[in-house]
DNA sequence: TTGGAATGTCAACAACACTGACGTAAACTG
DNA sequence: CAGTTTACGTCAGTGTTGTTGACATTCCAA
């Protein structure tokens, strides 16, 4: 990294970044600070017999109010039968509610209880926490080149979810 | 992030990407990015009744070839015993090497055999692949900006650890 | 109205993480 | 040298989360 950036004159600054090395080490990046990524909410995961398929699920109820089952299937990525056993516990807890749709009755809409709201907030807390302290560590202009990349790596799909999520937050 | 950009001149711009819906946007793109980067080795991996831990192994393996049963269990943050079913059949398949130390024989010493630098190769040239459109679509700066968030997102043992494997790479 | 597509549920299974207990061999220590 | 610690492996059991397969319900269109 250090003597990465000293460019030489003839190679070019755009394939300065690409070695095989420099490639590794963005890779590791990715893996190491993933662990970082999901160790808090884990944390209170494990207290609750939740894990974090659950969490996501929470997670983007919370964002998209009254979205479908299948809606949060293309979200996750997921099967829907393995969705479906998350949602069966988070519903028989008490933290979501799933009405069935009044237009297509074989839709279910999902919505967060006051209880979901409460362990979506705790949750979202502590990863927002860390984020904060890396966004702040890192300073502004990194956080746009984070943001980025991170984007570009996505499959176009994901993207899609991610931009739309983008519009309905702001 | 389009309003976001707007510096409101009393704010400050070390407060101005800290909103929530800031860092809930971070909290997406991670996740939406780590299934882009995992997708690709993945992949491979189904063919082969390998699983990502098994990806996770020989990655580091290669990356630091006679290192120790214990040391990977560090770099990985997983238990012995998930790490020997693993190991297990990597090394009945004829991809890992165990070695007994020489100076401390309880020590095993972990190497690739060729085959198992081949699958090494196949994986990471997959996973490589992507993070090379990403850093070239996204430009120097902001994988430097990536590289600054991820490694300030770690807990300071990862840290520790990615910067060892750091010096030991370039 | 009948057949197909979409949506969601139930059951069984596999991968991979975990804890706990135990065994072996080697190294260290008083 | 005896006792403890360290490194590694293994067996058994459990939980989360992913998978496929089978099935019921609902909608829609020929």
């Amino acid at each position: 990294m250090a003597d990465g950036r000293m460019l030489s004159p003839h190679s070019g600054e755009s394939l300065l970044f690409l070695t095989d090395e420099q490639l590794r080490q963005g890779i590791e990046a990715m893996f190491f600070a993933y662990r970082g990524f999901t160790a808090d909410p884990d944390r209170i995961l494990v207290d609750l017999a939740y894990g974090r398929a659950h969490h996501r699920a929470i997670h983007f109820i919370n964002r998209a109010p009254g979205t479908t089952v299948n809606n949060l299937l293309n979200i996750l990525g997921v099967t829907k039968q393995s969705l479906n056993r998350v949602l069966r516990t988070l519903i028989s807890d008490g933290l979501v509610l799933s009405n069935v749709g009044r237009n297509d009755k074989r839709e279910r809409h999902l919505y967060l209880t006051d209880q979901g709201r409460k362990l979506e907030q705790e949750l979202s807390d502590a990863q927002r926490a860390r984020m904060r302290v890396a966004f702040r560590t890192a300073g502004p202009e990194a956080v746009v080149g984070f943001r980025t990349v991170l984007e570009a790596m996505m499959d176009p799909e994901m993207r899609q979810s991610f931009d739309r999520l983008r519009e309905s937050g702001t």
